[in-house]
DNA sequence: AATCTTATCGATAATCATTATCATTATCAT
DNA sequence: ATGATAATGATAATGATTATCGATAAGATT
């Protein structure tokens, strides 16, 4: 697990005449030390640690970057501001979520992924990817009542 | 269809104390005169052809009551702006989007509506709504090469 | 109908996440 | 080392939405 995201990154900004800076090297060292569905303010705060100098707009550019490279992938985009999550070695998968608590289960569904694939035959399309929030109140929330 | 969503809207508002006005009046108008998946500024537009003093935040307001009692729903929050689209006797559905001219199939799937129930299950949580969007290609423009 | 309480109005400022601008600096192929 | 060019960080700008506020209108009460 090393330095595989290093070289991805690298491999993708050297194929589009792109450079490999310190600046980059931090966000992606602070987004590879977060957990799951984080913001890019939260990657922000997590690379200041690392150098405190480093710019707001840099962060944002470098996760678009992550992103675009295979790194990052946005998880959902609810209340205000985008979350992000690991993609790689991080498989595709769905969330639940507690709209009480906001914790977030997430799953893979073999059955909702075949139903999705016979969906897109119905329609002709072709697929490319797709983005399901299941919501509802968690075990916990549901036997305190819903209102804690 | 004449008034009852008009009458939904005041049942909502007396039961909280709000009062029905005006200007919610020329909002529910624009709002039902327009079709689906419709952004709080196609809702302004229409509502200042109806009353053209009209504020662009009491749009935003009433959107929220719309929302809130049942008469309007979140389609999407994708590009920038959220999207409506009308919920009165407009049952539950999906959508499927293509990625790359942006039509959108609503659709409806028993498998994949089961399969969520089975996940609720599994995990324990009360269901109470979700959100799937499929993204792929339509079967226009996969047949023009996917880059027009 | 007059009145009185209170919600609502429209205009505008404020907020929040994200992007664009731009002069300076760093990267990297040569 | 050096030169072409991409990247940086600070800051302004954007776009959608929300908060503020004095003036107004809804609707219950008299």
């Amino acid at each position: 697990m090393s330095g595989d995201e290093r070289s991805i990154l690298e491999g993708y900004l050297k194929s589009r005449g792109l450079k490999m800076t310190k600046a980059r090297d931090t966000v992606l060292a602070a987004f590879l030390g977060l957990e799951s569905h984080v913001s890019a303010d939260a990657v922000y705060e997590a690379a200041r640690l690392i150098d405190p100098g480093i710019g707001q707009a840099t962060v944002f550019r470098t996760i678009k970057l992550l992103a675009d490279s295979g790194l990052a992938r946005e998880a959902c985009r609810d209340e205000g501001a985008r979350r992000y999550e690991h993609a790689y070695n991080h498989a595709h998968h769905d969330h639940l979520r507690c709209v009480q608590c906001g914790a977030v289960v997430e799953f893979v569904d073999p059955d909702i992924e075949r139903a999705q694939e016979a969906v897109y035959q119905r329609f002709g399309f072709k697929s490319s990817g797709h983005r399901l929030e299941l919501f509802g109140l968690c075990p916990q929330c549901s036997s305190s009542g819903g209102q804690p």
